[in-house]
RNA sequence: GGGGGCGUGGUGUAGUGGCUUAACAUGCGGCCCUGUCAAGGCCGAGACCGCGGGUUCAAAUCCCGUCGCUCCCGCCA
């Protein structure tokens, strides 16, 4: 007999069918036993009258809770039923798996463990629906991704995470054996993704792994994650990118809200808004502007950065004065941006670059790049990079580079902010931290 | 890497010098009851209060160290 979804029962109305899934709750009577199964389309409660079958209701009543069944019956209407209003009487049963008992913890108790120890047993806290729900958000993120990209004639690319050579900074690099030397794992696909510009690709993405080696213990850090990249070439300016950024964002929030936007209401209580493009911007110099009129005390030491308290009162800020959850940061300072952004002609110690911020969460990096190879290696210099260690990226401009500019997004972090998560942990698979290596 | 906070049965919490034989909820085991549905009732097992040292007549409680977790800062996506 095939499988029937259990959000399916009620249109399988005295036919025979067979579900498959977990022993929510077992109520396990004198005359009648109960049992609550769920799958990920729902949950249906499952009647047996004892003396219908003593064997089966003696296999019934050994039965632990998140054990996986396969069982066969008849669903019913039953309007006194609170659980959607039908069952299923039963026929048969089969235990694929017993659970043991006792259970690390109850995936359904009144209160929950807290998110290091649920980390620590995760494809129990995955039995939970709204962490199911989670990441059927995220596969129809990604596929809105694509979907806007492939209209706009992007190529995806699977750029090599290992390399031989510390890119940007090296100081955050992991550092892998390599036979009979050292590798590096990729802290960004950035000189690769410009090198496909170099290629003549025009407009290129990546979703894939990001190594960090930050000792970072925050909510919103990990040490590999999933990042969402893309470049395209022959722009004027960041602002092209920009323009792309918003209009890619809310082609996938349209699409978010229009599959998921009642059910992310239901479980994380916050109602979905597509953002309307333009998003509002502010260069850096506004943003300080702003900051100082809010008497927000920058740290001194540290000029021409915005710092995550900043971060938050600037989205505070926006979201009162034009109702919108995101803001483009532009015009970042020379001082803390990488040497390959390029800069303002009028305004040489002011990048063409741009962060977007939403909710107050630093989601996106993005620049126009130096195309020209005696400005990039000046710029370089002025950074104090040796030109023998990127000479191959450098070499990128030497034949017919065109303009380009692109941006780095990360995935969970966009999560976070769409529902609304508190902590990075909870809106990736597996979270990699300093001190979480396992599962 | 710097700073703050927290570590108490499986889990979530209470207790912050003697009233503690460490409490409550949930989960677990047993029994009873019942078309139950956040089921209900009774009984039971389960914690040397993260670990090590110290102060004190007396430490879960105060001090020091250590480990773990967490939040903030730095760094970033």
């Amino acid at each position: 007999m095939e499988r029937t979804n259990i959000a399916d029962l009620k249109n399988k109305f005295g036919q025979p069918v067979k579900i498959q899934g977990w022993l929510q709750t077992l109520r396990d009577q004198k005359r009648m036993q109960f049992l609550v199964v769920r799958d990920p389309t729902g949950a249906v409660q499952i009647v047996n009258e004892r003396e219908h079958d003593p064997e089966l209701a003696a296999r019934i009543s050994a039965l632990t809770t998140e054990s996986a069944l396969t069982i066969t019956g008849t669903p019913i209407e039953n309007p006194i039923v609170k659980l959607g209003g039908l069952e299923m009487q039963l026929e048969s049963l089969d235990v694929n798996n017993l659970a043991q008992s006792p259970l690390p913890f109850e995936p359904f108790g009144d209160t929950l463990p807290e998110l290091d120890y649920r980390l620590d047993w995760r494809y129990m806290d995955l039995r939970r629906p709204v962490n199911a729900l989670l990441f059927r958000i995220e596969t129809a993120v990604v596929r809105a991704m694509r979907e806007y990209w492939q209209k706009n004639n992007f190529v995806e690319m699977h750029s090599p995470k290992l390399m031989g050579s510390p890119s940007e900074s090296g100081a955050e690099l992991f550092t892998v054996e390599y036979f009979e030397r050292k590798a590096y794992l990729s802290q960004s696909p950035q000189f690769y993704k410009q090198m496909a510009m170099a290629a003549g690709f025009e407009r290129i993405f990546e979703i894939g792994p990001v190594f960090r080696a930050d000792p970072s213990f925050t909510s919103r850090h990990m040490t590999e994650f999933t990042g969402v990249d893309v470049e395209f070439s022959w722009i004027e300016s960041h602002q092209d990118v920009i323009a792309f950024h918003e209009n890619w964002l809310r082609y996938i929030y349209q699409a978010i809200k229009d599959e998921f936007g009642p059910v992310i209401q239901e479980h994380f209580g916050k109602e979905l808004v597509v953002p309307e493009v333009p998003f509002p911007q502010v260069t850096m110099a506004e943003a300080y502007a702003i900051l100082k009129e809010q008497d927000y005390k920058l740290p001194p030491e540290r000029k021409g950065d915005i710092d995550p308290g900043g971060e938050r009162l600037l989205g505070d800020y926006i979201k009162k004065k034009y109702n919108h959850e995101y803001v483009f940061v532009t015009d970042w300072p020379i001082s803390v941006r990488p040497f390959y952004h390029m800069r303002h002609p009028d305004k040489p110690e002011l990048t063409r670059s741009f962060d977007l911020i939403g909710a107050g969460l630093e989601v996106t990096t993005g620049a126009q790049r130096e195309h020209r190879y005696d400005v990039l290696a000046r710029q370089a210099q002025e950074k104090g990079l040796g030109l023998e260690t990127i000479q191959f990226y450098l070499d990128f401009f030497k034949y017919g580079c065109p303009s380009h500019g692109g941006f780095g997004m990360g995935l969970s972090r966009l999560l976070m902010i769409m529902l609304g998560l508190p902590n990075i942990r909870e809106a990736v698979y597996l979270f990699r931290g300093p001190t979480r290596l396992h599962p």
